[in-house]
DNA sequence: TAATATACATACAACTTTGTATGTAAACAA
DNA sequence: TTGTTTACATACAAAGTTGTATGTATATTA
């Protein structure tokens, strides 16, 4: 097979970033080479350069595909609509993300890459910029939140919601980093939903 | 020089320590060479191989080097000794951590190579196990001073110590990693003793 | 239907990296 | 003082890795 119809170079092309996936996993994304890759893939190196310019751009690309639909439905999720229980919804969101871990293999194996087998040097210094970038974006809408929570009388009067959800924040990217250490269901995959309300209630009135 | 003396050899194996810091900290520890470190240290890759067997034993020196006395330090500092404010305590001890950091830039140099600039695959998972494993004993510390915290009756009736140490650890675990990705001093290094201050509060009667 | 662009496979050259083997001069011990 | 070990430096072999150049059969297009 030498020249494929543009719907089979598509597969191809997926077929690598899921071989990238699992090889970056195993083995983590530096030590990999392109060679691994298609081995995994069933392709040569020559398929991984016509798709992708180097590693670097199969990483972003492999990373963008759960990055991006994952901030697309926090976005959504946090949306300050009408509702009458917004500190139950800040919990919502925070559940709701874990979910996604937890039904999605992909997102997890992708969120374990990026956490613990990457190192984040010279082109991928932006990496980490733009995640602390999207924190700020969160952080401001949990704000939001906790302020009609504030309104509708669900906290304790003396908590500021710019506090409270700088607080929220912080718990919840320890919990995404240990919940993805958590290889063995030890001490948080299980607990994450209990963590999550107890978080909560620790602040309602 | 072919030949040192015992100490002028314990120098120099400082100094590849020293070295390999550096490297790791701006290429990561996957793509730094034995070559680069030998280079930055001013000896040849011999000198490396007589000190240390492979890469992986010189980063296990780095790290236990800074990793060691940090968990000795943790440890004294929540020995729950006769204190009257052990809320305080609690505070005390957190921000003592992010002191350490500000202080030594040693520290503060591992702990970004340690969590952004190193890949823990293979020979490394037993560092995340390790880590997970430290993690609840600090928990455990923690949740044995809220006990104390809520028999001064420092704390709201309603809530339990373990709740709160689980929180307050994960809180943590959170405001460290994004101190150390927060290398230009925007929302965390700056603000870390005060977001500790405002986490304790929010758990004051 | 002929020309062209596509989607790869194959081949090649250059460089890097590793571990070890060997050399060696000075420190140390007897 | 003479061996022996130490603390490296140097040399070497083997393998891995990268990017690109080139080949090629087939889609696609005009």
């Amino acid at each position: 097979m030498v020249r494929q119809t543009k719907e089979n170079a598509e597969i191809t092309r997926q077929r690598i970033i899921d071989a990238a996936r699992e090889v970056f996993l195993s083995r983590g994304v530096s030590r990999t080479s392109m060679e691994q890759i298609a081995a995994q893939a069933g392709v040569t190196r020559g398929a991984i350069y016509w798709h992708f310019s180097n590693k670097t751009e199969l990483f972003s690309a492999l990373r963008e595909q759960v990055i991006l639909p994952l901030i697309d439905r926090m976005d959504e999720s946090l949306l300050v609509e009408n509702n009458d229980d917004p500190l139950g919804q800040i919990g919502k969101f925070l559940s709701g993300t874990i979910d996604a871990l937890n039904e999605c293999s992909y997102t997890r194996q992708i969120f374990e890459i990026m956490m613990v087998k990457c190192e984040y040097v010279e082109e991928l210094t932006t990496v980490l910029e733009q995640t602390l970038c999207n924190c700020e974006r969160i952080t401001k809408k949990i704000e939001q939140l906790y302020e009609r929570a504030k309104t509708k009388d669900q906290l304790k009067p003396t908590d500021s919601p710019a506090i409270l959800a700088m607080d929220t924040h912080l718990f919840f990217s320890g919990l995404i980093h240990l919940w993805v250490k958590d290889l063995d269901h030890k001490h948080y995959r299980d607990q994450a939903t209990e963590l999550i309300g107890n978080h909560i209630n620790l602040r309602r009135k």
